[in-house]
RNA sequence: GCAGGGAUACUCAAGCGGCCAACGAGGGCUGACUGUAAAUCAGCUGGCAUUUGCCUACGGGGGUUCGAAUCCCUCUCCCUGCACCA
């Protein structure tokens, strides 16, 4: 299977600026951006990493980019009001993390990393008017959606800084056209007007034709919420935000509706086997076929193959079929870090427990809990208001908030 | 710069002196049913305490009042119109 097609079938390319996608089968040189706001990635940004890493397996030379210069302005794109301006040194530590975890996905391939902050800090403002600026129509920057958005009545306005993002962005395709070549843009569909924003420039600058592809944004069916951040939960990739055994959970826990799509966009696996899942997950939903082969492969990518077997061993723990009194000294280890953890005395209210854990955020919303009958304690639900020395076993239990595992925490006797 | 309109909780959006921790919708959390799923139905959704209490909150600050999200002053930001404009 060539790539375009590969891509058609997991449903990756929306919009683009090549008429036959059989361009893509030629391996060129392309780059994708990371917005550095925050200092890890989220599973929002993966899918077009994921991307990415398809087209570098396909053949194509990669160049990722950090936006050190980008952050600094702030991107107008899907928020409906200005944003805050962070300091600089906060972005160039977020640069630092985000080339870590681009550097952890795409381990063992060849791959240029790149921030636009190093050639946009030496850029004059003149220099950069007349050069790019001049460029720029401004009846058709009026035009964006972005901006109609948030100028229009009912918008909440927009800084000339905001407004600016666009050519930006454009510069640096300029840049990277130029010194390394680069032919095409991938980025979620979001960014599209962003991505389409260095094309004619090129085109006016170096005579030279240069693309975009966008894929779709990843969205929950269910709920029509976008994945990522904006969820309250949002899933990092980071470890130390996001355990790699909650990371995993979460791939368990997902929609049987999306599980299929999940499949296609953020594993490796071909579509033969795909497929093979899916028909097995529909002869049986309840075995949760297609989330498992979900989980496994999603988190060996970002976290690796120990992870998996380390997640999968917590889950059995989690689930029951290891009662949690039996683990030895080894095994606990690994339960301590995968999982929010609690010292307490015997008699600790629950309440107590639930908030030290983080499964309730307040004292508040830990009484609602209980009083909702949300608790459970190595399993079973749990009525009582104290953990009691019998509720330990070995010193030990596990104290969940609902029925869905990934909200799991560890309580041990002092 | 002038005039008018606006800023309400995660989002949208009511309220326009006491009955407002604030209608409604979406989102989120939880229960029942299930499969760590969906749909459906139900409850919850500022915090602390917990049996009618307290604190914080309706853009910021100040005031009027027994009492303000609601009235007045002022500041910030947004929208609309006019004026100005390389």
């Amino acid at each position: 299977m060539t790539l375009s097609e590969d891509l058609k079938w997991r449903g990756l390319i929306k919009d683009k600026t090549f008429a036959d996608i059989k361009w893509l089968d030629t391996p060129r040189t392309f780059y994708h951006g990371v917005d550095a706001s925050a200092d890890s990635m989220t599973i929002g940004n993966l899918a077009a990493m994921m991307t990415a890493r398809r087209l570098l397996d396909s053949g194509w030379k990669a160049v990722l980019l950090a936006g050190g210069a980008t952050s600094l302005v702030g991107d107008p794109g899907g928020k409906n009001e200005e944003r805050e301006l962070k300091p600089r040194e906060e972005i160039q530590k977020n640069v630092q993390a985000i080339k870590g975890q681009i550097s952890m996905l795409f381990a063992g391939k060849e791959f240029a990393l790149v921030d636009n902050y190093d050639w946009f800090k030496d850029v004059g403002y003149l220099e950069f008017l007349r050069e790019v600026g001049k460029h720029y129509s401004m009846t058709e920057l009026m035009q964006r959606d972005f901006v109609t958005e948030r100028m229009g009545e009912g918008g909440s306005g927009i800084s000339y800084a905001e407004f600016s993002y666009s050519l930006i962005q454009g510069y640096d395709y300029w840049q990277l056209y130029k010194n390394h070549g680069v032919e095409l843009q991938i980025g979620g569909s979001d960014q599209w007007g962003n991505m389409l924003s260095g094309v004619p420039l090129i085109r006016k600058k170096e005579n030279a034709e240069v693309h975009a592809l966008s894929m779709p944004l990843v969205v929950n069916k269910a709920t029509g919420v976008k994945f990522g951040k904006s969820e309250s939960g949002a899933v990092w990739l980071d470890p130390a935000r996001t355990s790699p055994t909650q990371f995993y959970q979460f791939w368990i826990n997902v929609d049987d509706a999306d599980a299929e799509e999940y499949l296609k966009v953020f594993t490796l696996l071909p579509k033969e086997k795909i497929e093979e899942l899916i028909s097995r997950h529909k002869a049986a939903p309840a075995e949760r076929i297609a989330q498992t082969a979900l989980a496994a492969e999603v988190t060996k990518l970002v976290h690796g193959q120990d992870a998996v077997d380390f997640a999968q061993t917590i889950t059995e723990y989690l689930v029951g079929h290891r009662p949690i009194e039996e683990a030895d000294d080894a095994a606990m280890q690994e339960v301590r870090q995968a999982l929010p953890g609690f010292k307490a005395q015997p008699g600790v209210p629950v309440i107590e427990a639930l908030v030290g854990t983080g499964l309730a955020s307040s004292n508040t919303e830990a009484r609602r809990l209980v009083q909702n009958k949300a608790v459970y304690v190595n399993g079973e639900q749990f009525q009582k208001d104290h953990l009691e020395a019998g509720d330990f076993k070995n010193g030990r239990l596990m104290l969940r908030r609902g029925k869905a595992y990934k909200d799991s925490a560890l309580i041990e006797l002092v």
